[in-house]
DNA sequence: TAGCTATCTGCAAACAGTTGCATCTGTATT
DNA sequence: AATACAGATGCAACTGTTTGCAGATAGCTA
């Protein structure tokens, strides 16, 4: 995202309401920082790397990252573990397979999902959200024998 | 699911070390009883009106959900609310879409996904469990105009 | 620049679900 | 029918996330 795009986006939001308070500058800046997702906590623990004397409590990050995922900046995603991973909306764009055996995940094409898209709105009018889904199932590995490891 | 298909299903658990118990039996018919699906909490309460003497911990319901869904006997879905839901496999077949700004769901045709499953196992082996999946994003209505109600 | 108010924050408490561990039991074997 | 033990249960403690509420503040308005 540009400095120009981004003003504008704070621009739009302000209008319909919406506050850029220091702690949810301060998550931004913490999921612009790790380069992959981050759960609540690595957030957490990433502002208070960068900024010691400064605390955010962890109800304002899971607020913030619900915002920020309402107004479509920030993706939500289960890989399967207790607890949500984050990240920006924007690059590297893709979605996860994940094995509920071994719990390995591969990343796959997002373009897959797009005729499912395309036709969620001609035939329910239905806007899905699909970026940076998980989809759930067995590796291939997995598959054969139940022998587990990992 | 019938009764013969039912016990060979048994069967073959057991073969694999797996045991039926009075718990496990407990959380299945009130799979069963309830035509929807049902919270972890409307089972326990389930099971108590039906059994007023039994006791089955939440633990073990949580346990037994999971080894249902293991065993791809019952799924786990999310609706939206901050519980997940279960549902015995098998019949009414269905995928939801789930609108994010109203929590209103719509049930949709699962033949949709059955393209994404294909190509999922073809082209990354991965076995896709796409059975009674919530998909997100917003309603018809709800596009047009954030005016909220609901 | 100060005042106003809807929005946001922090704290405490609650909730949904998971984990570790000691004990118990379903099931195969005898 | 008795034995043996892998696998299941219950309890307590814990984790991740949400909610209610009182007080604080971003950003509009004058
Ligand atoms: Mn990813
Ligand atoms: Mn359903
Ligand atoms: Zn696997
Ligand atoms: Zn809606």
């Amino acid at each position: 995202m540009t400095m120009s795009d981004y003003d504008e986006l704070i621009h739009s939001l302000r209008e319909r309401g919406h506050r850029l308070t220091p702690q949810r500058r301060l998550v931004l800046e913490a999921l612009q920082h790790g380069d992959h997702h981050m759960s609540a906590d690595e957030i957490s623990q990433t502002i208070i790397a960068h900024y010691p004397s400064i605390s955010v409590d962890p109800t304002t990050i899971y607020r913030t990252l619900r915002w920020l995922r309402d107004v479509n900046l920030v993706s939500e995603t289960s890989l399967g573990q207790n607890h949500m991973v984050y990240a920006l909306l924007g690059s590297d764009d893709h979605h996860h397979l994940v094995c509920e055996n071994c719990n390995g995940v591969i990343e796959i094409d997002p373009s897959i999902l797009e005729p499912v898209r395309r036709e969620l709105q001609a035939r329910y009018g239905f806007a899905a959200r699909l970026a940076h889904i998980s989809i759930f199932g067995l590796c291939a590995r997995c598959q054969m024998g139940d022998a587990v490891t990992r």
